[in-house]
DNA sequence: GACCAGGCACATC
DNA sequence: GATGTGCATGGT
């Protein structure tokens, strides 16, 4: 995809700022601040996944409990929540937050994987990237984020992540207009950048880092390592 | 007590 | 198609 492809289809991305020149040197200044980041938290495949479901909208340290609640019990495990009774397992996964919605997104997913992969998670990996992301957003409770997350840090497949913090920090550092929407953001990422999977979690990563230090919703940008390059700060969000 | 956190589906207009 | 709302715990 060429610049003028970029420029046609996102409109909501600034011209003037279109160069990879800017992504680049926001990525580098990141990992020159914060360093590796060794995305995602997690031991196995599975418990990324699973990860990525309890982490909607929600502090990842509830997240951390309700996984150790569920390694305790001894269910952390496919077959073990296909099984499990809905009361029981919204329980387990309560510190997360939202638990009666994320034991039913739980439960479709493993459903799904059951139907899909069974235990052999990595035959996931002979569907295209755009199959097998359509085939998650067809899950109930799975949306972009969430499968972007599966498909780059579970299966290590080259796609971008974007969350509240890409575009918080993408938006105040005038990056592409506030009305640019996910796909828009992904885009923008994937066609300015190598396509390279470390790059992408890293900076993905990098990216949660800074917004969760600096880039609040109230701008408190003091001492953020991106405060030199171009930045509203006064912009109301 | 208010605000925030690594979203998503669904209702309503 | 845009906008609003419900879902919930736990840290600061």
């Amino acid at each position: 995809m060429n610049m003028w492809g970029i420029i046609f289809f996102n409109w909501h991305i600034r011209k003037e700022t279109m160069s990879n020149n800017n992504l680049n040197l926001l990525y580098e200044t990141l990992y020159n601040h914060y360093g590796p980041q060794y995305w995602w938290p997690g031991d196995t495949t599975f418990e990324i996944m699973v990860g990525a479901i309890l982490t909607q909208n929600t502090n990842w340290t509830n997240v951390e409990k309700a996984i150790k609640n569920l390694i305790d019990a001894d269910a952390l495990s496919l077959e073990v929540i296909n099984k499990m009774e809905h009361d029981r397992l919204a329980e387990l996964i309560r510190p997360a937050g939202y638990f009666n919605v994320k034991t039913k997104r739980l439960k479709a997913f493993t459903e799904w994987l059951a139907q899909n992969a069974g235990e052999d998670l990595e035959s996931l990996k002979s569907y295209s990237l755009s199959s097998l992301r359509e085939q998650l957003l067809a899950v109930k409770g799975i949306g972009k984020e969430t499968a972007d997350s599966i498909l780059l840090y579970a299966l290590g497949m080259p796609t971008f992540v974007v969350d509240t913090y890409t575009y918080r920090v993408f938006t105040r550092h005038q990056l592409i207009e506030p009305e640019a929407d996910y796909d828009e953001l992904r885009d923008f990422c994937m066609w300015n950048l190598e396509e390279d999977i470390q790059l992408y979690n890293e900076f993905h990563a990098l990216l949660v880092m800074v917004g969760k230090n600096h880039c609040k919703p109230k701008p408190k940008c003091q001492g953020c390592p991106l405060e030199h390059l171009p930045h509203e700060i006064e912009m109301d969000f």
